[in-house]
RNA sequence: CGGGGCGUAGCGCAGUCUGGUUAGCGCGCCUGCCUUGGGAGCAGGAGGCCGGAGGUUCGAAUCCUCUCGCCCCGACCA
């Protein structure tokens, strides 16, 4: 394709609207253009980039034994209300009436559309397992859609969904799909990591997030340093190293703390650690009250806590200070364990805490050598904290490292949740009825192409890894009016198209210098110059975009080189 | 939805507090000359309902009211 053709429309200062990287520079480059918040126009670069990573998707789903097709984006409410989810999904989801007041939405996701389409039409476990996707626009009404195409309100997923006979026909199917993302962002040229993560509103069994490793990234991610083991914060769990030795229980001590209520202030002016201390917070879950009992530099993880008394998130929050006074009858900022008459939970943590200090349900007072089981009891004894880096890995007890990513693909094993609310099922050998067992399997296909651009990039713009670029190669011819120039840069062009190479022509009539930033800004992994040395030495020139290193030699060999650096750098993992 | 900020030419901004000629600047765009290895130079030019509506005033980009849109921080998600 030729520049001067193309509309490519470059920006020389970033718009004011984009905060990060991958949303300014996808504007710079003229990739897309916003046409209202979180609705985006994808112009010819930005198309080719998203196209290119359907591509790798669609190769490796087929390849997985998983087939395309294409469902509706409109959809009745019926169905959604059929599902349950017609009242649960919220907002987000987008509702309109139709000319004859039926109610409908546009698709955030396709799990009843797909399971309607499976319960017409498969009965027998002899048609089983079944693992269909499809690629296509979805619309989420976001609350707060950001950082351009990272969060979009109208965004380009693949979402793909299994059907099984059997639980570990189920299971064989998830680990296909985990392998086949695994192939899906390596050969996208990411760094990324796999992690156990939370079902969410979803729902199911087990989950991976696959995570593209960025500081801007939205989730926060815990890694072992030492093996493999990797899991959102929402799910991380760490060690539970058993018990110390249990040291000499000592006597309650009633001890004034004039004015301290925050741990901080409290700890230090009892010259004594956070981690000595205990602090006792209140939830109202589902409008009832719960206490929680935390190591003092601990956090609460709500949605370890939410999963812990079975309530959703949404109905879980710190409760006021009325609250507390109402249910408890302690004043906020004086509420200790002992004498608690509402449900508390605590944190494993506290099984190992001995003589530690916690509020005095009095104004000015703690109590200092506090003890599980001698002086208060609790109900639930589990993990409900943040993990932190001072934890130990809960697979292999190596140190653990947080570190933030991007949320490219998430792969749910769903189990019968849609199947028994659609009543979509088959017979099985003996003739008796079940429930599909189904898997859901997503991946953000245009967040993949910001996560790209976030993960590779620098001051002078994207750095595209080969086989997601828009093209393979930039060919810069720098002196269009030079017939020599002009005639080496057509013959190279004839040459590597005839072999499949994607090049993009820049045979616009500029100077030098705006082509080189061009060339920089768009991300083109080789960009290939023709012009001074070639009129001097007969050389062509071959600059890495990742590098920054330049290759000259002549043009009757430029064609080969090329050819075989794109071929290499195509080649498919392991 | 709560908190913060912004709407002036395609992009980046000044002007608004303290109302007063024809609303400016840089980049980009058009024409010509010139130039050609890191976003050149000179000359000429086009482009604005100052987000919208109402009000105050002799007079509003500027003050007041209402509204619409956009961005950032939080709870949600591919």
């Amino acid at each position: 394709m030729r520049f001067s053709q193309l509309l490519i429309p470059t920006l020389k200062e970033t718009p004011s609207e984009a905060e990060v990287a991958s949303h300014q520079l996808l504007l710079r480059a003229g990739f897309i253009r916003k046409l209202s918040s979180g609705i985006y126009s994808y112009l010819p670069l930005g198309l080719a980039t998203i196209r290119k990573v359907e591509r790798i998707v669609r190769e490796e789903m087929n390849r997985a034994g998983a087939q395309e097709l294409l469902l509706p984006m409109v959809q009745p409410g019926d169905l959604w209300k059929e599902s349950g989810r017609w009242e649960k999904y919220g907002p987000e989801l987008l509702r309109f009436t139709d000319r004859h007041a039926r109610e409908s939405c546009l698709g955030p996701t396709h799990e009843e559309v797909i399971t309607d389409l499976i319960r017409f039409n498969v009965h027998s476990y002899k048609e089983l397992p079944l693992n269909l996707y499809q690629i296509q626009t979805k619309f989420r009404d976001e609350i707060r859609p950001r950082f351009g195409l990272m969060r979009g309100r109208e965004f380009i997923m693949k979402d793909g969904y299994s059907f099984d006979a059997t639980e570990d026909g189920a299971d064989a199917t998830y680990k296909k799909m985990h392998e086949a993302y695994h192939r899906i962002f390596a050969r996208c040229g990411l760094a990324f990591r796999a992690v156990e993560a939370d079902t969410g509103t979803i729902g199911g069994s087990f989950s991976h997030e696959f995570m593209v490793l960025a500081d801007t990234g939205e989730d926060t991610i815990v890694i072992c340093k030492g093996c493999e083991y990797a899991a959102n914060m929402e799910k991380a769990r760490c060690q539970t190293p058993t018990a110390p030795a249990t040291p000499a229980l000592l006597a309650l001590e009633k001890i004034e703390t004039p004015g301290k209520k925050k741990v901080a202030a409290v700890t230090e002016f009892l010259g004594i650690s956070p981690k000595e201390l205990v602090k006792t917070l209140v939830y109202m879950a589902e409008d009832k009250p719960v206490a929680v009992l935390l190591r003092g530099d601990h956090e609460v993880q709500t949605v370890k806590l939410a999963n812990a008394l079975g309530v959703n998130t949404d109905n879980l929050r710190l409760a006021d200070d009325k609250e507390i006074f109402d249910t408890t009858g302690t004043p906020s900022g004086y509420l200790g364990p002992i004498g608690l008459t509402i449900p508390v939970l605590a944190d494993n943590e506290l099984t190992r805490m001995h003589n530690f200090a916690i509020r005095a349900n009095a104004k000015n007072f703690h109590l200092l050598n506090a003890n599980l089981n001698r002086d208060f009891t609790v109900q639930t004894i589990t993990d409900l904290r943040q993990v932190t880096s001072e934890d130990r890995c809960p697979a292999c007890g190596g140190s653990l490292e947080l570190t933030r990513g991007i949320e490219v693909g998430h792969i749910f094993k769903l189990g019968t949740k849609y199947s028994e609310a659609l009543k979509a099922t088959f017979l099985d050998n003996q003739g008796a009825e079940q429930p599909f067992i189904m898997g859901c399997y997503g991946i953000g296909v245009s967040r993949t192409v910001a996560a790209a651009i976030e993960q590779n990039h620098d001051k002078d713009g994207m750095i595209f890894p080969l086989p997601i670029a828009p093209f393979q190669i930039i060919l810069l011819n720098l002196s269009p009016k030079d017939e020599a120039i002009t005639a080496a840069t057509n013959e190279l062009y004839g040459q590597l198209g005839k072999s499949g190479i994607e090049v993009l022509l820049d045979d616009r009539d500029e100077r030098p210098g705006s082509k080189f930033k061009d060339a920089d800004l768009l991300g083109i992994p080789y960009r290939v110059m023709v012009g001074k040395s070639f009129s001097e030495k007969g050389e062509v020139e071959i600059r890495d975009r990742a590098t920054g290193t330049t290759l000259s030699l002549p043009l009757a060999e430029a064609g080969a080189k090329l050819i075989n650096l794109v071929r290499s750098a195509l080649a498919p993992p392991e």
